[in-house]
DNA sequence: CCAGGTCAAGGGAGT
DNA sequence: ACTCCCTTGACCTGG
């Protein structure tokens, strides 16, 4: 079982070490690309220097911040000024991370929804999965789940059978790498999409899920938690490690005054395993790297840094 | 120089 | 129809 985490590592934000460098759009507006790409190349460098503290820390799995080009939606990243530096840095990355059995992924956020009855929302999402995708391929990762770009499948619309049909037909106007790096996850809202919902689409698609426990928790539909993981698990090809997520809720362990989607800084439960599956498993934990070590410390007996 | 108001994008829930 | 929330950090301005 690998384990990772998400987006930041905090240890070496205190450095100024960051990923996530952005701007506001009235600064895009008046700075444009050549901006865009001193702060992709600068979040491209940095991120370069994550991978080796992940390399040297034993991070198994890592999740990259979809921050990584600023308003990457609005243009080609191999036309920046900064195309040749960026590219290389990438593909060290990819090495770094071939090299020492790591999985790279993304998660793209909240406004990708490929079932939209909207159709700009529907081409603006293409356009920003198949980037990532891009991206991953820019790296020389293999061009499949195990670096994946994980989203959810986004509005039910009080219609969930009819938003799924759209998803799958939208589904088919992704790139290439898109489509075989693509993964679907269960929401934590009680009328959004659960396990059971998600088998749908991977049985028209061959989408794999990636099950999130925190999130089936709040929003378990039919199945129960070991049903649901094991559900979710098979959809996953052979040879491809399933991924999932796991977290612990804050509103139980650290904050009761907060909703019950929030997540707790640590991990406060062991990650289940099944007795005969095999999966890995991405941390959200908002302590990022070092709820990773705490989780290595208290349930696998390791002795970490 | 720094604190805090504000920020591209979607959708759902509550009023 | 409208506001707030999700979830979150970082940008950027005004004091």
């Amino acid at each position: 079982m690998k384990i990772g985490y998400a987006c930041i590592n905090n240890t070496l934000k205190a450095e100024g070490i960051t990923t996530n460098r952005g701007m506001i759009k009235k600064t895009f507006m008046s700075k444009g690309l050549p901006y865009a790409s001193e702060l992709a190349v600068q979040n491209v460098r940095d991120l370069y220097t994550v991978m080796e503290w992940n390399v040297e820390n034993g991070v198994e799995a890592f999740r990259i911040s979809s921050c990584l080009f600023p308003w990457m939606s609005e243009y080609e990243i191999t036309t920046l000024k900064d195309w040749p530096e960026i590219n290389e840095i990438l593909n060290d990355i990819g090495q770094l991370a071939i090299a020492n059995n790591m999985r790279l992924s993304f998660h793209p956020g909240q406004f990708n929804i490929l079932c939209s009855p909207k159709q700009q929302v529907i081409e603006n999402t293409i356009r920003e999965l198949d980037q990532h995708a891009f991206i991953l391929d820019m790296m020389g990762l293999p061009c499949n789940q195990t670096h994946k770009v994980n989203i959810h499948i986004g509005g039910a619309y009080g219609d969930k059978d009819a938003a799924m049909d759209r998803w799958i037909e939208n589904f088919k106007r992704l790139s290439d790498s898109a489509k075989k790096r693509l993964t679907i996850e269960n929401d934590d809202k009680p009328n959004m999409y659960a396990v059971e919902d998600l088998a749908y689409v991977h049985i028209r698609t061959g989408v794999p899920i990636v099950f999130d426990f925190h999130h089936h928790d709040c929003h378990p539909g039919q199945l129960s938690k070991e049903d649901a993981l094991r559900k979710a698990l098979v959809t996953w090809p052979d040879g491809i490690t399933p991924m999932t997520h796991f977290s612990s809720s804050r509103k139980l362990h650290e904050d009761a005054s907060v909703k019950n989607v929030a997540h707790a800084d640590y991990l406060y439960s062991q990650i289940p395993h099944t007795e005969d599956l095999e999966f890995d498993v991405m941390l959200e934990a908002k302590a990022k790297e070092a709820a990773l070590d705490k989780y290595k410390k208290d349930y696998l007996n390791e002795v970490v840094i």
